[in-house]
DNA sequence: GCCCACTTTGTGAAAAAACACAAAGTAGGC
DNA sequence: GCCTACTTTGTGTTTTTTCACAAAGTGGGC
């Protein structure tokens, strides 16, 4: 004896249907937690659902919540409806909440707040027939958006493999983008191949985050390649990239440690015809974190590299040829002589901008060893005193040749 | 009745005629105060003499000295024997002098030492003749001098002139420079054309200038090019070219006042191949520091310009669009909104490295004020506390923003 | 193995820089 | 014209950094 209809056509009635049934508000969420439907229930509801429904997603705080907490994991596994006690931290109350698979896919999730009294079972049940049914809805929604999604890939990366834009290319390209705002291209580079299922996982953490909204991504080799812009204003922009990227590349890290993934990101550029030559910035910041793991660890734009920008050319083109300073061939020489590591301390110290105490920290020496070191230093090349720009030479030429070596 | 024959062979039987006919040591110097001859005298020298005959021209110091003193402004004027009493902080006892002129041009000098007692008038007669039979012999030598050097400068224009060395070229040059020293081609940049005077004058500096030795030099419009190598050992190399250059442009600058020069000196070189180039980098410096004249005003070698060696790249080359760096955009728009000057002192702080006391003494305001604004900085933009890279770029960003503005 | 020259570390004193706070100056906006 | 927000300068205090010097450690050459 089914409590619901055997189909309905439309997920927004489905869930009216539902929260009818059980007296109970309803949400129904794709894979991703984007919101596809919920019912319009007059009974108070929690902060969570509210931000979901204005937001259009779960917010990213309650999604990372309920996976720390095992209880999205449990609900994926159980297959069948979950009682779930309320999270006061991250405004949820007490609701149940079934997964909608397919053949072990996940296609989506229906969430019921409570309401003063706990769930009865035949709630659930009611819960459990709505997930049957919003399975061939949702299986056409999910087709059709692979099938869009595939599309859109195929000619994200026909676009990025053209360095200039055809007049058709642009057109599609002024369709999918919002005009006049800041966007950027950042590549999400793996250690390993993006394979089809790592792809998944990286697309939810993706799909997750509230900062941004992704205009196209798609993969490519190791990287996954992703134009997007932030939701922030404009002179909040790049406040808003950088504790995003923070935040995004932590958490990237922590979900896929073997993968070890590292972000590149471009300057922000306002026309489509700037992709290729984003991609290329976002391409070159990640390849220098290859290369300077550690001096450009928290370095993920292209801005935030500084001059870096420029190692590679000056490696390649020496026509400039910047990377034979008299300055580290001395102190080079005093190196090997006297087993010491001028080269390594002045690199630091430039890097630290004289700042003492944190280049010991870093070398793991004691303060007054640097002192030491930089009069020694001092005595052979007075190069400390100078000020930035040859400064900045010594250090580009030190990581120049840093650059060749490792090539 | 000649004390002296009417003619010599050579200049050194001349000296050594002259130093027996009044029994006193004799130097016999070009107009560039290059030795051309001497007298063996067993009596008594001094040790201005002394190290003229070593070095095989007169002290800088002891030239310096004499014209500032307006001696040897003397010599030349009056075209007959001057007695010069001793300049003992120079090294110089007292001696007599006559210049060897002809047609108003100075050909070179004749010195002859005192001994005990003063000279007599006869002695000085016979100095007067020693000059008049010198001319002869001078004339001969300085006509082929001339046509030596107005042949070598053709050559050497010829060969800044060609990118690429030809085989002929390059054996020439090897034959006129000595093996693996290191050498350096620097650039004498003028206000105005160099005329002959002009150049006549400059040659004479560049002449006597004894920590440098010159292989060969040119006029090419408003610059003199000078190849030439430091007569030190490859170790002080550097340290004894930054010494001079900063002595030579002093030197120059007071001598020259109108035509404002300037030195740009390339890196050093071991082979004739890299002539070109390291033309192309001494011209680089000055044309920089014509631009940047504060910021360059203590930077002669390409080295010590640092990385402003890009500047003319980067505002060239749009592909790596580094001048509009999000920091700056924001703090023009302060600027022009408060009427600050928050980039300026950006810039200087930068460029001092971070040393209030100095970007205040810069700016010729008080200290404070510059906390207070970079205070004001931070709150904007954050910039101030990421490391050199970065710091380098944005540095360098508002110089090619500067550099595009004069061009 | 021991000496010698050089490097590293530790300690307290001295110098320098940063800071807090107040007062005075400045320039738009209403 | 006055108010307000912001900028500049001055003063004394606090914190940080540098310096001087001593002791201990290190490693290569004879």
């Amino acid at each position: 004896m089914p409590f619901l209809q055997k189909s309905y056509e439309s997920l927004d009635t489905l869930a009216e249907a539902i929260g009818q049934a059980i007296r109970a508000p309803i949400t129904i969420e794709n894979r991703h937690h984007q919101l596809l439907a919920y019912s319009t229930h007059p009974d108070s509801t929690d902060p969570a659902r509210i931000a979901t429904i204005i937001g259009r997603r779960v917010p990213e705080a309650v999604i990372e919540d309920l996976w720390e907490s095992g209880i999205l994991q449990e609900v994926i596994d159980r297959d069948e409806p979950v009682v779930i006690p309320a999270r006061m931290a991250v405004g949820l109350g007490e609701r149940a909440a079934v997964v909608i698979k397919q053949q072990g896919d996940v296609l989506g999730y229906i969430w019921s707040l409570a309401r003063t009294t706990p769930f009865s079972e035949q709630e659930l049940t009611v819960l459990q027939e709505g997930a049957n049914i919003a399975k061939k809805l949702l299986m056409t929604i999910a087709m059709h958006e692979r099938r869009i999604d595939a599309e859109l890939e195929r000619f994200f990366l026909e676009v990025l493999a053209t360095p200039v834009l055809s007049p058709s290319h642009r057109d599609r390209l002024n369709e999918l983008a919002p005009i006049a705002v800041a966007s950027r291209l950042t590549v999400i580079e793996c250690a390993q191949p993006v394979t089809p299922q790592l792809a998944e996982r990286l697309f939810y953490v993706l799909a997750t985050q509230q900062a941004i909204e992704v205009v196209l991504h798609a993969i490519d080799g190791q990287q996954l390649l992703v134009w997007h812009y932030m939701k922030s204003d404009l002179a909040e922009e790049e406040t808003a990239l950088l504790q995003w990227a923070d935040r995004f590349e932590t958490q990237l890290r922590d979900k896929f440690i073997e993968a070890e993934p590292r972000l590149g990101i471009s300057r922000r550029f306002f026309e489509s015809d700037m992709l290729y030559a984003a991609m290329e910035e976002a391409r070159r910041v990640t390849s220098l974190r290859r290369k300077f793991p550690y001096e450009l660890a928290t370095s993920r734009t292209f801005e935030q590299i500084g001059i870096y920008q420029l190692v590679p050319d000056l490696a390649r083109r020496i026509g400039l040829r910047l990377e034979t300073h008299p300055t580290i061939e001395r102190l080079q020489a005093y190196d090997v002589t006297h087993h010491t590591e001028l080269v390594t301390t002045l690199e630091w110290y430039f890097y630290f901008d004289g700042n003492v105490k944190r280049v010991a920290a870093h070398l793991h020496i004691h303060p007054n060893t640097v002192l030491y070191r930089i009069r020694r230093i001092e005595e052979l090349t007075n190069i400390t005193q100078v000020s930035l720009p040859e400064r900045a030479a010594v250090y580009l030429a030190i990581k120049a040749g840093q650059y060749r070596q490792d090539d």
